[in-house]
Parts: structure tokens; sequence; C-alpha cells
RNA sequence: UGGCCUGUAGCUCAAUGGUGAGAGCAUCUGCCUUAUACGCAGCAGGUUACUGGUUCGAAUCCAGUCAGGCCAACCA
């Protein structure tokens, strides 16, 4: 224990922090705060886990400081807050970040390189810059459990996923089936999106265009359009109007999908190209693109062919849904689907009238809207494109024939042309023409991508979506609009969940079938998978030769293959089905985002071990990441947690935004704009950036990240923080202050000090809920505002005498105790946000006092509010001194008269008792703040103050509603007279426009803005007056004060110690003779000298200046 | 293209639908200080992105537009 504070020249955050962390590691202080709270209730919290793959930038520090806030916060309020921390290690962007470190691309892997080497590289390279996480963790104070982090490569962690896995399979949520991803026939292979977003995919190309007709067959659906038709012609043929940018798509075509609240028209015209009448429905808002107004309800009998005007008519507009099932005859007959009922319209909610005729041809095995709606109707799927990009031989005359010129053939003839060109010849064709558009390519061939059925593991999701949505909103959502927005309406149109990934370093999928597809196994765990190659070699389907991988046994071979859960080793594995035959490992990998949603499970290898640490630890209280993690992390975890256990796996997610340069544009390596977290917080230290990032603004807006910012936090904040210690210390040391008396009641302490520690513990009231309420900048602001305004420059700046001046007795230690008080609540009230400064403060306080025997702040317990040293009356008071005093200062200002010269009065109008009485209890403070001798009370009946109403709109504008501004209008046209009947009956009748209407006197606010023959100044309802006559007196009493203060100043330039006394030489000035006479005490009391000797001349000593004169003083230390 | 978020002083942020839109930083002027890198007072700075609407009253609610961002998609 220290007997002295100690003691600082100057505050160094960066240093303070490297102090602290060393004193962490020594007393293991991380694990102490979480072994301190052993048995209490856990607060559980998830650390979402981040790739190690790629560098740490600025955006994680805000993301890690509020998880750590949080946590820390709950630490103290006594809950214990164990916090695994996790590593991401699968995924493209790994293998992306392998293949160009190896200088290789996918088409090499299994040839140049071996998958096995391949995955080895991809594990080696994952934690790459672990280090550099580590580190920063560290130095940002991110206390997490790195000793025994979860990663989400090893072989726990893949077996709890296989047994999750499993347990959606046996659920029935597990299933294969095709599903319409972007190909590139070119390269032969399957793009991600993350591959199709790479920049320079899309490009514009010109693409032929087809209108197609499809002609209406005759059913009862379909009726009232040939009846209207045939009005006009007894032999019309009905044709819905389609269009597409692929014709090639146009053989493979099953149904058209219409909207249901569309309008569609049936349009009575002739075929452009072969001028035959037809009878086409079409988009009604669309007309105007197909046919010229000038043609509406023209001559149809003087219609030649060749005419430019088309005669057209429409001869009836219904909904979408009056269409549904009306059934058309195949366009290009060529083949036709096994299953399902084709050829009908359905309906689909992605129709839209922007461009085309608002009637959509749909390929089901082209499209993903094509898909998903074909499939809800059954309409069946037609797939006549092979994997090479040409039409099956069976498509009539172009069978074989490229859809696309994915060989580059010089002599390549557009399919799209002559498909076109057919449909013309047909009386098939509306309209053909040439339209530019984007249209995906594949990154690596040029070559444009087609959407294309491919086989694919789903997870049916949507089958437990009214599940999710409804426990969804059991889910508290920082900001709330990111769960019933974002978060609701991905809920609301979820898709089955797309697991399959064809890469390499991933999570194999657990599944073996026969080849047939008739059996098939899903496994959910490594006993099993043993279990079940034991069968597979005990039936000859795997055969073991002794030697084989340098093993002695079946049961030796069994654990190598089962040792490593990756590919190639999963997929050597052949397992024997129940009627013998053998069953290969489907080849998918699973989509990461399945890792890092069932890392609630795998993290703690559950089922298999951590039984109980899983059950407490299920589901998580909290959980934090970036608001790009919505349909990320956030909705794997929740979609796991109710596909499994029924349950939401978080009750409170709070989701941040994102971190912008100083500009707000998007910091990327390539701008050059990013803010490498370590040189920040090398130079101005985690605490400051840690209190900026969350104070500068809400964790959910997007920030604009500014230097600046963190400057003016470690000047505003830190900086006072300090300094008030500092001066707290200096003086305790000289009076050896060591909080070893006996605790003063409040009550027995002056006013200002209970007026302090009600507003601390207001303070504590409110950052209490607003950490509560996950509301942290709000807790930030308000510590920032009390330290700064209360704190520094109120209580210790009308507080200084106190500490240096008498004896050391009641009133002493009471100002030292009240401080101290203020000082170590800080502390605890800031060591969420800012773990290290508080800690160090916490550090020098309790070193010296012992109050507390732990060893750090985060040990501690929040500071609770005491209710009862809450004194609202007396916090008033104290605001009503300070807008005085700032008032008098002002108009100080205004007539230029210096605070150091003492004025007689002020005058103060007091609108009633109470007022008065608040005011009079703290006269002497503002008396001293602001220099003067008395306050003046003005009361309405001296006469002196003149009133002033105005309306309160708030209270009067319910009732009076669009009275509001004639009842405005007559209050502001009150006499005096009318005020005082208002105040003595506290009501008034209001006639206006005949009507009675009464009055309260909460309807209106009154102030005196105003004292006839003064000059004043005004806050709200509070006015202030100055009497600024200069009587000989207060001259001399102004004129003493100077020369204090100058002679201070000499003191302080002369590098005296402040218990120095001194000798005084004053050259003798006539208009300051008085005051040294009539002053002389008071003037050697506050400089430390025994006599003012004045004299005639003095040419020795320092030049000052007081009201314009020039003179000498000469200011020795006695010996 | 869709969903969502954001838009207030030069900058960063405030403002339960209640009427002269406030702080801090920065600039300028002056003052104060035996803790301070502080503070105090004053000056200046605003079409609350834009256009409409609802309302007695709109920065706030509604619709649309624009800009930035995130996510999802790119589909005829």
């Amino acid at each position: 224990m220290a007997s002295k504070y100690q003691e600082y020249n100057q505050l160094n955050l960066p240093q303070i922090e490297k102090d602290i962390l060393v004193r962490w590691e020594q007393h293991q202080a991380f694990e102490q705060s979480v072994t301190l709270r052993e048995g209490a209730t856990p607060f559980v919290f998830y650390e979402g886990p981040p790739s190690a793959n790629g560098l740490p930038g600025i955006h994680h520090v805000i993301s890690r400081t509020l998880k750590d806030l949080v946590c820390r916060y709950k630490t103290m309020s006594g809950f214990q807050v164990k916090r695994k921390g996790g590593w991401d290690t699968h995924g493209l962007p790994v293998e992306l970040g392998v293949e160009k470190t190896l200088g290789i691309t996918k088409e090499d892997i299994g040839k140049k390189i071996s998958v096995e080497e391949y995955n080895r590289t991809c594990r080696s390279e994952v934690l790459k810059y672990k280090d550099l996480w580590d580190d920063l963790t560290r130095k940002m104070g991110y206390w997490v459990d790195l000793k025994s982090p979860y990663v989400t490569f090893e072989n726990n962690y893949i077996e709890s996923l296989w047994w999750c896995l499993q347990e959606l399979y046996k659920k029935g949520l597990l299933y294969k089936s095709v599903s319409i991803q972007p190909y590139s026939p070119a390269a032969g292979t399957g793009l991600s999106s993350h591959e199709l977003n790479q920049p320079g995919t899309y490009k514009d190309v010109k693409d032929t265009t087809v209108v197609a007709m499809f002609k209406a067959k005759e059913s009862a659906e379909a009726a009232f359009l040939f009846e209207a038709a045939r009005k006009a012609d007894p032999a019309a043929e009905v044709f819905f109007m389609a269009w597409t940018t692929t014709p090639w798509t146009l053989p493979s075509n099953l149904g058209l999908t219409v909207g249901a609240n569309i309008e569609y028209a049936l349009v009575r015209t002739f075929n452009p190209y072969t001028h035959l009448p037809v009878y086409v429905i079409l988009a009604k808002d669309l007309i105007g693109k197909y046919f010229k107004p000038e043609g509406e309800d023209a001559d149809f009998s003087a219609y030649n062919e060749g005419d430019k005007l088309i005669p057209w008519q429409i001869l009836l507009v219904c909904r979408g849904s009056q269409l549904e099932n009306i059934r058309y005859e195949q366009l290009l007959p060529y083949v036709q689907p096994e299953e399902g009922d084709p050829f009908r319209v359905i309906i689909g909610d992605f129709v839209t009238t922007e461009d085309g005729t608002g009637i959509v041809h749909t390929a089901p095995a082209f499209g993903a809207d094509d898909n998903r709606v074909g499939k809800k109707y059954g309409i069946g799927i037609l797939t006549l494109v092979d994997r090479q990009g040409k039409f099956l031989d069976n498509v009539g005359e172009f069978g074989g024939r490229y859809v696309k010129n994915y060989k580059s053939d010089p002599d390549y003839k557009d399919v799209d042309v002559d498909i076109a060109v057919k449909l013309k010849k047909e009386n098939r064709a509306f309209r053909v023409e040439k339209y530019e558009h984007t249209y995906p390519h594949c990154w690596r061939t040029d070559k444009p991508v087609l959407y294309y059925p491919l086989d694919a593991w789903f997870i049916r999701t949507t089958a437990l979506k009214d599940r999710m949505v409804e426990l969804n909103k059991t889910i508290n959502w920082k900001p709330a609009a990111t769960g019933t927005g974002r978060f609701g309406n991905w809920l609301e149109n979820m898709v089955d969940w797309n697991l399959s990934r064809s890469r390499y370093w991933g999570t194999p999928l657990p599944v073996w079938r026969t080849e047939d597809g008739e059996e098939e196994i899903c496994i959910g765990g490594l006993e099993e998978l043993r279990n079940e190659l034991n069968k597979s070699f005990k039936a000859g389907v795997m055969e073991y030769t002794s030697g084989a991988a340098g093993t002695t046994s079946v049961d030796e071979y069994i654990t190598h293959l089962t040792s490593d859960l990756h590919k190639p080793f999963v997929d050597n594995i052949i397992l024997v089905s129940a009627s013998g035959k053998p069953m290969r490992r489907e080849p998918e990998l699973i989509d990461v985002w399945f890792d890092s949603g069932a890392m609630p499970y795998a993290q703690w290898h559950f089922p298999f071990e951590n039984k109980e640490s899983f059950k407490q630890s299920f589901p998580a209280d909290f959980i934090a990441e970036g608001v790009d993690q919505t349909r990320g992390w956030f909705y794997t975890l929740h979609a796991l947690g109710v596909m499994l256990f029924d349950s939401v796996a978080y009750k409170t997610v709070v989701s941040n935004g994102l971190v912008l340069d100083k500009n707000g544009s998007k910091m990327s390596k390539r701008v050059g704009n990013v803010i490498d977290p370590f040189t920040t917080l090398e130079q101005f230290g985690a605490d400051a950036t840690r209190w900026y990032l969350i104070t500068n603004a809400s964790p959910w807006d997007s920030m604009k990240f500014d230097i600046d910012g963190i400057r003016e936090v470690q000047r505003k904040l830190f900086s006072t923080l300090y300094n008030t210690y500092n001066f707290f210390a200096m003086y305790a040391n000289l009076d050896s202050f060591t909080f070893k008396e006996a605790y003063i009641p409040l009550e027995q302490r002056p006013e200002i000090d209970r007026w302090i520690i009600s507003v601390l513990n207001t303070l504590v009231k409110d950052v209490t809920g607003y950490f509560d309420d996950y509301e942290p900048t709000q807790a930030g602001r308000a510590v920032q505002s009390f330290v700064d305004e209360h704190l520094s420059n109120w209580y210790v700046r009308l507080c200084r005498r106190r500490f240096w001046k008498g004896e050391y007795e009641h009133d002493k230690i009471s100002a030292y105790q009240t401080l101290y008080e203020c000082l170590e609540t800080l502390a605890k009230l800031m060591a969420p946000i800012s773990p290290f400064f508080s800690d160090w403060l916490f550090g020098n306080l309790n070193n010296v006092s012992n109050r507390s025997k732990v060893n750090s702040v985060h040990h501690l317990d929040f500071p609770v509010v005491v209710s009862t040293a809450i004194d609202p009356d007396l916090e008033e008071r104290m605001r009503l001194a300070q807008d005085i005093s700032s008032l008098v200062l002002s108009l100080r200002k205004k007539v230029d008269i210096r605070v150091r010269q003492p004025l007689k009065k002020i005058l103060i109008p007091v609108l009633d008792e109470r007022m008065k009485q608040q005011v009079e209890r703290i006269e002497d403070l503002i008396k001293s703040e602001v220099n003067v001798k008395g306050i003046d009370y003005l009361t309405e009946t001296e006469g002196f103050i003149k009133k002033k109403i105005k309306p309160n709109y708030k209270s009067l504008g319910g009732k009076m509603g669009a009275k509001m501004k004639a009842v405005a209008a007559a209050i502001s046209a009150f006499s005096a007279a009318d005020i005082a009947t208002l105040e003595r009956d506290g009501q008034f009748n209001l006639l206006i426009e005949d009507d009675q209407l009464p009055i309260q006197l909460s309807d209106v606010e009154i102030i005196s803005e105003d004292i006839p023959g003064w000059t004043v100044a005004n806050k709200g309802a509070l006015t202030v007056a100055l009497d600024i006559t200069i009587t000989p007196e207060l001259q001399d009493e102004g004129n003493a004060r100077e020369l204090v203060n100058r002679i201070q100043k000499i003191r302080k330039d002369s590098n005296f110690e402040l218990t120095d006394r001194i000798q005084v030489k004053v050259a003798a000035i006539d208009s300051l003779k008085s005051a040294i006479i009539n002053y002389n005490d008071y003037i050697c009391t506050e400089i430390l000298a025994d006599r003012i000797e004045v004299v005639p001349e003095l040419k020795d000593g320092t030049e000052i200046e007081i009201n314009d004169l020039k003179f000498n003083v000469l200011v020795n230390k006695k010996s």
C-alpha cells in the first residue's frame, strides 16, 4: 500500500495502458473477473468468430468494444460472463486467398496440387493473421477467452456440425433437390455469388429479344376471352404475349406467369409480320409500348398489309388472377416434360409492368423465379440445354447448337435469331428486336453465364418459417427496426437454405448414398462413422491391406481414415447400404454460415461432451456484430436454434453499423482510406478510441471515423478527469488524506458536497439504466457531461479554496471524501467503456486508501444508486446558481467590467416564494462566483416587474385543437391585469368566437423578462439585472484583487512553492494607495506576505499594470 | 431492381408532433485560472437533402424524388 497518491506530469494514455496490461497479465485479471463470479447467475455471450484470414480493421474495434463493454458491465453487475473466443476458418475467401498465394486456379486443384496438400495449405494459411488478431484483442482491452477458442476446422467442431445435420435429417429437414444456380458452360462449373460479384462480370450486351405469342386453348377458364374475341371474328385466335431476352429458353417454356393484381387487356389487332388478325393479351399499362395511340379503334376493314398504322382495339380488361390456369399450346413442341401439368397461366409475385408485356415466359430450368413458381404450380421442368451449353439433339432443327458462342467459333450463328425467324414465320412473334441490357459473365472465361439446374442439398427452413417469425418477436433487437424490418422481412420471404458448396476447404456433408440414390445415410458422429466403416470392411465394400497408411489393423486404419473429417479423407470412405450396396459421400461441402450458426452447440462439442456447459449457455443473453450479419450469422444462429431446439439462439442482439471514413465513404484498401487500428491505438490509446467509437454515435448508425474526434475525447474527457485526479492527489498528499476518517454522513456535509453527490447518484441511476438498455452511447455521454460540466468546472472550481485553505478538519475532510467518492465512482462507471484508464484511476486511489481489497476495478460491483442521496431541489438550486452566474457574467461582459471588480448587487425578479427560497440558499455561492455583494429579490408588489405571458402549446394544443391560433393570439394580448387575474384565480376564461374557453395557470408560461430602467439578461423564465455602480470602496477592493492577481502571477513565474512566504515592495501609486491601506490584511493573506512595503520609487522588480497604470513590484522569497 | 438504414451549422452529434431548431469542435473577439491541454462570455454560422400531403402546429408523421450506405438479387 502506498502512502502517497501518485502524481503525474502529463497524461499519457498509451503508456498507462501498457502498464495496466502488464498488471492485468500479472494478476490474471480477466480470468479472475470470471472466477470471482463463480456460482453467480451466468450471463451468456456468444463470440461471433472472425476469420483470421484477413487483417483486422477499425470496424472490428467498434463491434468488439461493444461486446466487451456489455460483458464487463454485466460482470460488474454480478453475473458470471464467460466469453469463449472462436475462429471462423472455412470458406471461399480462404480458398481464394490460398489460390492466389499458390498461384493456381480452382481447376488446378486435384491436378497440379492434391486436394490433401491444398487443404493443408488452407489450414495453415487461415490462421495466418491470428497473432495480429490476438495482438489487437490484447491492445484494445477486449477480454475474451483465447486460450480455448473454438476453431471451426477441428474434428470435434465438425463432429458437432454433423450431429446438427443429422438431427435436421431425422426431422426431414435436409433434402436434395435441384436449384437454379449461375453456371458457366465455358468453364463447366457453377459459380458462387461471390464470383458473380467480381468486378466486370456484369457487361452490357445486345441480345435478340422476342415477344412471343402463346396460343390460348379454349376452356371454361378462357371462355370469357374467346367470347369477347368472337364477337368480332368467329374464328378468332387468342394469344398471350410474353417477352424474352433469351429466346433459347423458349423450347423449355412450361408456363406463363402473370401478376394477380395487374390489369391485362385483350386487344384486337394484326400481327405486324404476318398481317393476320390476332387477339392478344398483355398488361394494360404496357399497351403504349406496342401500339400507336392513333391506331386505337381505327377502321379494321381498311387495313392493308404493309400499312404503317395498325388498328387496335381493347376488347376487355381483367385482372391477372382471372387468367390463372388458362391453358395454351406449347410454342415450340419438340419435347414435353415427363412430369407435371405444364402450359398454363400461373400467378407469381415477381411480375412487374416495368418492361416486357407483364406476362413472363417461364422456363423452370433457367431461372430462379421460374423454378420457384414452377414448383409451386407443378408445371414440371424441361432442360433442353446440356452442360456444354448446347441444345440436346432432340430439339428439332436446333439440336446440338450452342445457345451462346461458347467456343469462340468465328462462324457462330446466333440461335436466338433463328428461333425468332421461325416464330415470325409461324405467326408466333409479335416483335423481334435487339435489346441492350447487362448480363452476368463468367469472370474467368468472359462468356455469358447461364442459370442452370444443378443438384444441391437444402435445409427446409421454410417449414419452420412461422415459428421463426414468432420467436423473432421475443428477441430484443438493437435497434428494433433491424429486427422487424431487415430481419423480419427476410424471414417473411425466406427460401430454403441452399447448403451446397462445390469447393474443397469446408465441412463435408455427411451423407453417403448409393449410386442409384435409393439408399442413403446421414452420419451424425465419429463413432457412428467408425461403426459404419466397420460394417463396410466386414461386407468387403472397403478392403484393408495390412500396412496401409502405416497401420497394422482394421481398427487402426479406421482411426486413420477418420482422423481428419475433411476432403479428401472423408471421400475415401465408402460405406455399405442395408442392401449391401456401396455408398459414396455426396461430394458437397456445406455453407460456412452453417459452421458459425451452429457455434452454440459445436463450440462445446455438444452433444458428445460438455452437455452441462451447453445447457447453461444456451440461448445467449447477448450477441453483437455488424449489421451486415443480419442475414448471415444472426439468421443462421436463429434458424438452427429454432429448428434444433425450438428456441431462440439469443435474447438480445445489437447490430452495429459500418465505420466509414471521415467523408462518409466506405473504407476500402483500393481507395486507401482504411484506418489501421494499431496505429490509432498506439497513438491515442485504446480507451480514447473506444470512448470515441461508442459515444460519437449510436453503434447502429454508421459512423464517420475521424481521428480528430478521438483527440477531442482525449482532451475533454480523459485530460479533464486526469487533471481532477491530479488536483486531488496534490492536496490530498499535502494533507495526508487517505480516507482513514469515518465516512461523514451527507447531512453533515456542506451543500455543495451534497449537491455533487446528488448529481453523482443521478448519474449512477442514468448510466445503469442506459447500460441495462444496451444504450452505451447515452451512458458514455452522461459520464462525459458529468465530468466536464459538474465535477471539474463547477464542483472543483468552486471548492478549490477548501482544499488549500484552512486546517485539516471537518470541512476539508468532507471535501476530500466527496471528491474521492466522485472519482472512485467514475472509475467504476467508466470501467466498461474505458477499462484501462478507469483501472488506473481506481488503482491510484485505492493504493492509498485501501478501501477495496480487490486489485482491479473490474472485480468490483457496479455502483448502486443511493436514492436518498438524490435531492432534486438541491440540483435545481444549483442549476439556478449556474444559470444566474452565467447571466451575470454575460452582463459584466456587456458593460465591460471584469469579474475581479466587486459590484454592489444583482436584482432577480422572483415569480413565487419557492423560487426566492431556492435562490436564497445559494446566495453566497452566487455572490462569490460573480463577485457581488448582495442579491435583491424583486416581487410584483414593488412594481418593478414587467411580466410577459406565453401560451404553453403543448398543454393547450390538445384541448383547443383548431382554435389554437386564436387562443394563442388572445393570450399574447393579455394585459398585466389579465395576467394578475389568472395568477390569482389560477384560471381565466377566454372568449373566442362566442366560445367560453377556460385556461389554467399550467396552460401558460409567465416570465418577467424586463426590469424597467435596468439592463437585464434572460434565460428561460430567469431574469437578472446587475447594479454597476462602482463606489470608491468597491473600487479599492477591485484594485486590491488586481494587485493580488498580479503578485500571484509573479509567484508562479518565480516558481515559488505554494507555501513559501514572501516579501513585497510596491511603488507608490496614488490611485492604489487607499486599496493597499484598506485591504492590507486581505492582500497579505492571499499572497502569503507579512506586510506590503510601499516605497516612493522602485527600480527593481517586475513591471505590472493595473487600470492602465504601469508600475513596479518587487517580490522576494522570505528566507 | 427490391428490402432496410441514414441525410439537421464547416465538422461530429442533440432535439416525448408544441411553435424564436440546440451542444461540442473549429474560426474570430474579450475575460478568468496557486489543478487543467480547461473554463466563461460574446460574434458568426440553418431553406432540418428536395417536392408535396396530413395537422391549429412538422426536423419529427405520410407519399414521392435525390444522395450515401448495407443486404439480397440481376429475373422475363
